[in-house]
Order: C-alpha cells, then sequence, then structure tokens
DNA sequence: CAATACTAAACAAACGTTTAATTTAAACAA
DNA sequence: TTGTTTAAATTAAACGTTTGTTTAGTATTG
C-alpha cells in the first residue's frame, strides 16, 4: 500500500465519523502518522483528497450488477444475486457507503457531489435494467420501478450506514458493532431478497 | 413568532443545507439579521441552539401514531393512514429530518444525537405495535418487525431527504423542487401503501 | 548530484464565544 | 404626562483557537 492509500484509507475512517466539514487535515495527518503538509503535497487540497477518494473506491458495484445482466438470465435469480452482492459490498465498505449517503443528503451541488451523483446514479441505471427485463420476461409484475431502486437504496443504508439508529430498532448487542456481525448481514439479505421477490411478483 | 423561534428557523434551514459543523454562527446570525452576539445570548452556545430546535419540532410524528393506534382499530386501515401521516409530516418538515437522519448516520453519541435517537425509538415503538397487533389479528402474516421498520424509515428519507439522488432516479424536472410537488408526494404515498400492504398481507 | 519525500514553522482567515458599552422597553412615582 | 429607574435586548469589538494552506528548508533516495 503506498502513502498516498494510506492517507486515503484514514481520511475514509474519519470522514466517515466526523464527516467531511468537521475533519480537520491535522487530525488526519496525526491519524496517519505524517505531517499535515503531505496532504497538500499528495492531494493539493482537503477538497481534491475527498475526491480522490470516492475515484479510489468507486465503480466496483456497477461493475458487478453489469457482469450480472449479461450474465444471468433468471430475473429472480439475478435480482438475488445483486441483492446479495450489494449487500456485501455495503458492509464491507461501509465507511466509504456511510461518506456517499451522507453526501448525497446535502443540497449542495459541489464537484465531488456530482462525481457521487453519477457513481450512483450507473449503479441505479444497471438495476433499473434488471427490474424492466424481468417485467418485459413477465416473471415481475408492473411496479413503479424507480421508488423501488429509491426504496432498496434506502432501506440498505437505513440498514448498512445509518447503524445507530437501526442497530437500536433491531435491538442487537450495542458493544458488538451490528456492521460487523455476519448474522445481522444475513438476516438483512433475506428480508431484501423476500421484501423484493413479493413485491416484484406478488407471490 | 419570537426572536427565537425566528432563530431556529433560520437556524433548521442553514443546518438542513449546509450540516451542523459547516454552519458557522456568523452566516446564522446574518440570515436571521441579528447579531453573532445573540446566539449565545438566547441559546448558551451552538451547540445548545441545536438541542433546543431538535425539541422545537419533535414530538409531533409519536402523538399522530399514538392516537392512530387508539383509535383505528382495522390493521391494514391503520398502516395505510400512518403511512400518511408520516410522509405528510416529512414532507412539510422535510429540511428537519434532513438534519434528523444526517445525525443518525453519524458514529458519535453526543447528547444532541441522544435526544434524536430517543425521539425516533419512540416513533418505531409505535409502528411496532401497528404491526404486532396486525399480526395477532392474524391480518398481517409474519413479518421481520424491525427490518420492515428499517425499510420504511430508509424508504421515507431516501425519498423525501437524499433527494439529490433521488429526483435524479425518479426523472423530475431538476427545476422545480421534488419535495415541494405535490404529484411526487401522492406517487410516494401510493408506492409505500401498496409497497407494505403486499409485504405484510401478502397479496 | 538532482529529484523526490518530508518536516517545522508561519500564514491569513474563520471559527465559537465573551466582554463591555449602548439602546430599548417597561414599570413606577410624582 | 412627565422624568427616573431597572432590567432586558442588542451591538461592535476583541478574545483565544483552530482552520486549510504555503513557505522555506532539510533528509532521503536513486
Amino acid at each position: 500500500m503506498t502513502k498516498r492509500e494510506q492517507i486515503l484509507e484514514v481520511a475514509e475512517e474519519l470522514i466517515a465519523e466526523n464527516g467531511f466539514e468537521a475533519t480537520s487535515v491535522r487530525s488526519l495527518a496525526s491519524k496517519a502518522g505524517i505531517n499535515v503538509a503531505m496532504i497538500s503535497y499528495y492531494f493539493g487540497s482537503k477538497e481534491k483528497l475527498f475526491e480522490a477518494l470516492v475515484e479510489y473506491r468507486a465503480g466496483f458495484l456497477r461493475e458487478k450488477f453489469q457482469t450480472l445482466n449479461k450474465e444471468v438470465e433468471d430475473p429472480l435469480l439475478r435480482m438475488e444475486q445483486m441483492i446479495d452482492a450489494y449487500v456485501d459490498r455495503i458492509f464491507s465498505h461501509h465507511r466509504f457507503h456511510r461518506i456517499l449517503h451522507r453526501q448525497m443528503m446535502s443540497t449542495k451541488s459541489t464537484v465531488s457531489n456530482e462525481n457521487i451523483l453519477n457513481i450512483l446514479l450507473k449503479n441505479a441505471g444497471e438495476v433499473k435494467k434488471m427490474i424492466q427485463d424481468g417485467e418485459q420476461k413477465k416473471v415481475f409484475r408492473k411496479v413503479d420501478i424507480e421508488f423501488t431502486i429509491a426504496m432498496l437504496i434506502g432501506t440498505i443504508s437505513q440498514i448498512a450506514v445509518s447503524c445507530l439508529l437501526t442497530s437500536r430498532i433491531v435491538g442487537v448487542n450495542p458493544n458488538t458493532e451490528s456492521i460487523h456481525d455476519e448474522q445481522y448481514k444475513v438476516r438483512a439479505k433475506i428480508f431484501l431478497t423476500n421484501l423484493m421477490r413479493t413485491h416484484l411478483t406478488g407471490k
């Protein structure tokens, strides 16, 4: 791992925890064990460090979804595998996705936010294709596709990102971080799969 | 409206737009047309202003949900009215709920966050009662109640709060703010009602 | 020896908060 | 109604920190 990546990993951790604005370059440098000036040296500015972080982590899901759209024909099976991959990815990179979704709650359209928006829109586009194809194949009934995608994103975010609330609702042990609990993840997958099957097929 | 409330309204607007950390007391005072010192004078500190804001807006939904639980017997009808009230409230106070849900994405447990958490947990408790009662009356089938609530919260947040993304997915005119579009709200209600009915009854 | 990596120190700007002085508003007595 | 008193409301200015960034100089490395 290069020093640059090392800084990005620490940045992800701190920004996920405290938010972008509340994360100072000094705390970042301190945690990464480097000099403050290195952030400007490597990235130019704090803002550009953030953009670099987005570049660093993005694109994984879209590639996976595109593969699924090409290689799995059965709409229901494909949907299950999509949920499986989606939940896996978000749980394994929950910090980054917390940053993404927190940023999407902003109303300001900065350069970084436009980047994030494009990444998520492409992912959404692949999911849309899945549902449309299933509808065309008469496996899925007609649903509000756009709101279905919003529901999917919103639910996963709520479960994996907004865990301060959800872990309390679900009542998991607050000592063990729910996001690292394998059982919690499996339960999320089962819930989402059942929900989407019922919603899309009516059965 | 008192001066105090006037400050709270402006605070809500700015914090919803830029986040708590990124909202300076000076920009707040400027927009409210008051002196910076008035914030300390009325609230003591920036942090306490935030707590005052939470107090100022909280509690509305819980009272509504409690009334529904007492007065409406049919589980399905009650669920529909709950969704109706929930969506109405969040759309009419979308700025405040953006603040709430952004804060719930944090991992830090400050005094303010504990306040927010308690408010939302009480709301969730009322929804839980609704689902449990419907289950007992054999109108609803057995579902993962906790995750169902998380799905409900997550979906509404996604639709109403994270509108930078969702309005693009849904494809509404970005000129007209979707949150103020009556049709968008109606569509959200229809979607959620259908989704929950199918999910809870299997029909 | 030249280029890259790194550091400590300083920079101006912005932050939340406090101070001390001033204006405003209400209450009271003549 | 008038002038006086008193407390609340409001102000401009300054406080000490902390912010992101830059500079100028020092190690390190190929």
